[in-house]
DNA sequence: AAAGAGGGCAACCGCCCACTC
DNA sequence: GGAGTGGGCGGTTGCCCTCTT
C-alpha cells in the first residue's frame, strides 16, 4: 500500500523451495554471506524475491536451527513468554535456543494454544476462560496492570538487544578478554557467515516475573542489567508471603513492603492467575494456600538478579485466608517492622508442595539459562 | 481402498520501523 | 522534515500429509 514491493516480482518464482534452490542460497551465503537481501538472489543466481531468500535463510537453511518437536521444557517457556509478551514471536524465540520465531508462531497456533484452550485457560489472556467471580473492573484494571509492565519489560528487551547489536561491531573489532560476563554474553562465531553473533540480552521469564512482582510493589531497586526496569524489594532473610488477594482474602506482609503493596493486592490475583497455566506451575495445599517455587525469582546460575538472597529467602507464599482481612486493614509501612513476618505463613513453608515445584521451575530456570548460552542472531 | 476432514507447517503478504539521503 | 529503502515482524494462506469414516 503505496509502497513500492520489495522487488520486482514479475518472472519471480515463488512457492516451495527446491533442493536446488536451497543449494545455491546455502552455497553463496556460506561465501559471501547475505550481504543485502534485495540483490542476493541475482548474484546468487536465484529468480526469487530477496525477501523469500531471507526468510528461507532464517526459517530453514541456516545451520544454527534446532528442528523437530519441541521439549517439554520448551513448551512451557513459550507459554511462560507468550503470556507476559503476548504475539511477540521474535521476543519469545530469542529464549528458546535454535528456534525460529516462525516455528515458535507454528507451533503456538498449532498445538498450544489448543491445548490451553481445552485446559479451560483463554491463550490470548492466559486467564481461566470461566472466571465469572472474579471482579470485571479490578480485573481489567490488574490485566493492564500487568501487561503495562510487560510492555515495559518489552521495550527493556529491545533496547538491550539494540545495544547489543551496536556494541557487537565495536566487540568484533576488539574482542572481549576472558570477562564473560561483560555484556551479559558471549560473542559466538557464526559459522556460515563467519560475522560474530552476540546473544541477545536475556529476558528470562524470572526477570519477568521480578518485574511482575517489584511493579506490585512499586519498590525501585536495579538489578544488573543496565536498562532494566526491572526491581524487587529489598527483602532479605524471610520469606514473603502473599495472600489471595482481592477476593476477601488477607495480605499477610513482609517488613520490608511498604503499605502501598497492599494496595496491589488485586494484581496478585492477576500474577496467580498467570501461573495457572498447568498443573505444574502452582499448587494448592487443602488451605487454599498457593506455592511459588522460590527460584522463579532468580535468573541465570551464575547471576542471582534478587541479590542477596538465598533460595530459602525469596519464596512467595500465596495463602488463603478466610478470616485474615484484619492484616490488610492493620499493617502499615510503619508497622511492618519484621517481628511478625513470618508469623502467618512459617508453619509448613516448605512442604511437598513446594518440594514439587521446585522441579519445574528449576527446570524453566535450566532452560533459560541454555538460552543464554547460545541464541541465534537473524 | 478411497474420499473427505483436519492438522501441521513452510512460505507469502502487508505493515511497521529504522536508517539514509 | 520528508521520501525512499531495507529489513524485521506478525498474521494468514495454501499445500501436503495423516487420520477418520
Amino acid at each position: 500500500m503505496g509502497r513500492s514491493p520489495c522487488c520486482e516480482k514479475v518472472g519471480l518464482k515463488k512457492g516451495p523451495w527446491t533442493p536446488e534452490e536451497d543449494q545455491k542460497l546455502l552455497a553463496y551465503i556460506e561465501q559471501h554471506g547475505h550481504g543485502s537481501w534485495r540483490a542476493l538472489p541475482a548474484k546468487a543466481g536465484l529468480q526469487r524475491c530477496g525477501k523469500s531468500c531471507r526468510l528461507r535463510w532464517i526459517n530453514y537453511l541456516r545451520p544454527d536451527i534446532k528442528r523437530g518437536k519441541f521439549s517439554l521444557q520448551e513448551e512451557q517457556t513459550i507459554i511462560q513468554l507468550h503470556a507476559l509478551l503476548g504475539n511477540r514471536w521474535s521476543a519469545i524465540a530469542t529464549h528458546l535456543p535454535k528456534r525460529t520465531d516462525n516455528e515458535i508462531k507454528n507451533y503456538w497456533n498449532t498445538h498450544l494454544k489448543k491445548r490451553l484452550t481445552k485446559m479451560g485457560i483463554d491463550p490470548v489472556t492466559h486467564k481461566p476462560k470461566t472466571n465469572a467471580l472474579g471482579s470485571a473492573i479490578g480485573q481489567t484494571r490488574d490485566a493492564a496492570n500487568l501487561s503495562h509492565m510487560a510492555q515495559w519489560e518489552s521495550a527493556r528487551l529491545e533496547a538491550e538487544a539494540r545495544l547489543v547489536r551496536e556494541s557487537k561491531v565495536l566487540l568484533v573489532t576488539n574482542p572481549p578478554s576472558q570477562d564473560h560476563h561483560q555484556l551479559n554474553g558471549g560473542q559466538i562465531p557464526n559459522k556460515a557467515t563467519g560475522l560474530a553473533a552476540s546473544r541477545p540480552q536475556c529476558l528470562d521469564v524470572l526477570k519477568a516475573w521480578q518485574g511482575v512482582v517489584s511493579g506490585m510493589f512499586g519498590i525501585a531497586r536495579d538489578i544488573e542489567s543496565p536498562t532494566s526496569t526491572l526491581n524487587f524489594p529489598e527483602n532479605n532473610n524471610n520469606m514473603l508471603a502473599i495472600s489471595n488477594l482481592g477476593f476477601g482474602q488477607n495480605f499477610i506482609g513482609n517488613n520490608s513492603l511498604p503499605a502501598s503493596c497492599f494496595e496491589k493486592s488485586n494484581q496478585m490475583q492477576v500474577l496467580k492467575e498467570k501461573i495457572i497455566l498447568d498443573d505444574h506451575e502452582m499448587t494448592t495445599d487443602q488451605g487454599g494456600a498457593i506455592w511459588f517455587q522460590e527460584s522463579s525469582f532468580r535468573t541465570t546460575a551464575h547471576e542471582n538478579i534478587i541479590e542477596g538472597l538465598s533460595e530459602e529467602d525469596v519464596m512467595l507464599v500465596c495463602e488463603s485466608s478466610d478470616g485474615g482481612g484484619h492484616h490488610h486493614q492493620q499493617k502499615s509501612s510503619s508497622t511492618m517492622d519484621g517481628e511478625d513476618q513470618n508469623s502467618d505463613i512459617n508453619n509448613g513453608a516448605y512442604n511437598a508442595n513446594f518440594e514439587d515445584n521446585r522441579n519445574y521451575w528449576n527446570s524453566i530456570l535450566n532452560l533459560v539459562n541454555a538460552s543464554a548460552t547460545w541464541s541465534p542472531v537473524f
